[in-house]
DNA sequence: GCAAAGTAAGTAAATGTTTGTTTACTTATA
DNA sequence: TATAAGTAAACAAACATTTACTTACTTTGC
């Protein structure tokens, strides 16, 4: 039997999200990527079963879980506050800073319904993604150290800015100067963590 | 000569961003929202050159500006820091929470390189959105109020929260209890507030 | 050891369907 | 009656997916 070539399923995701970071989701077709991978179409339908199932795979396995990996990396539940945060931002700038493509997916995973279905059964059925995180805001809570909030608040107010700086970055990639440096995203960190303390 | 039915422009605008809002940008086609809106594909031709062309006005003329029009409403460059970004908070919330569909438009501006490409062009042509949001920082900036940052980090710090929230709100509205209230808004609001003052 | 059979991976080209847009015609009002 | 608004049906192009075939590797029988 003939084996499976690796890099070509390697060059099918590697392109596909290329395709989705420069041109969007909506202008991935399976010609297109197939012509760009150097492949046929058909090579695509081997390893995914159709394009929902291709695009989900793509978002969970090559987007989602690594990212989750690199910003839960030496971080702990039991951390204090303002390290803890710091930690999560500082991962989080560092992998999407370096992972342009990644980013352009995860942004499409709020406002694509089938990715926001994927995300919402995947967390179900995988366990929570991001769980330390709760559990580390859940800490906080009963140590009094933090305003009580809703959990889905805390992400929100904590996390919200900086993905927002992060697309920033990307925007200023193209500018004659960055203004998002990892000591810009540090005293951010700081101004949203001075708001949340009690 | 036959006048132009303007409520058949209406009921365009309005089920496009319906279908936008319950299918994703990407499942809105000219066809489906010709059968929805009970007219002929034709008729969408003779009010827009194109689906690009349909699209971008949606986005500017129909979402953008009236969303910029109420956020503005009774803000003033001159008001004092705290007042007025409670101000704009509720003025954002007050107006998405009510306009679904518009929202769910909105949040596409930053995914979709068309709309993206517009609102950069749009920006430039009619004079910068939010005009008197940059004054005010401005403003504030030199008063010594605020800590010193570039004016696009304000914006991420002090609004991506909100808009956050607000998709939350819309999540929590297939759910028993809704947890996003306008109190919550304020509680949050201060929150973000605080961790920006000097 | 080794060749030939077996098999899944892979390709080029075609399939039927859906898409944005247009054509040829009808309708309603100034 | 003149004319733009509007319709139903059709158009070509683009789309996801499949068909019919070839390739390259593993396994098996000697």
């Amino acid at each position: 039997m003939r084996p499976k070539n690796l890099e070509k399923e390697e060059a099918i995701r590697t392109i596909a999200l290329q395709i989705i970071a420069e041109e969007g989701l909506e202008n991935l077709t399976m010609q297109k990527l197939a012509k760009a991978a150097n492949i046929s179409p058909r090579t695509i339908y081997i390893k995914y079963r159709d394009k929902e199932d291709l695009l989900i795979k793509l978002f969970i396995e090559e987007v989602l879980e690594p990212y989750e990996k690199a910003v839960l990396e030496n971080f702990h539940a039991g951390m204090d506050f303002a390290t803890g945060i710091k930690k999560l931002w500082q991962n989080s700038f560092r992998y999407l800073s370096r992972n342009r493509t990644h980013f352009a997916l995860l942004r499409n995973g709020k406002t694509s319904p089938l990715l926001n279905k994927a995300y919402q059964q995947a967390n179900i059925e995988q366990g929570q993604y991001f769980k330390p995180i709760q559990q580390f805001f859940k800490q906080q809570e009963k140590q009094g150290m933090i305003r009580n909030f809703h959990q889905d608040i805390y992400s929100a107010l904590l996390f919200a800015p900086l993905l927002e700086l992060v697309s920033e970055y990307f925007d200023y990639t193209e500018r004659p100067r960055q203004i998002i440096t990892e000591k810009v995203i540090l005293d951010c960190c700081e101004t949203v963590i001075r708001g949340m303390l009690k």
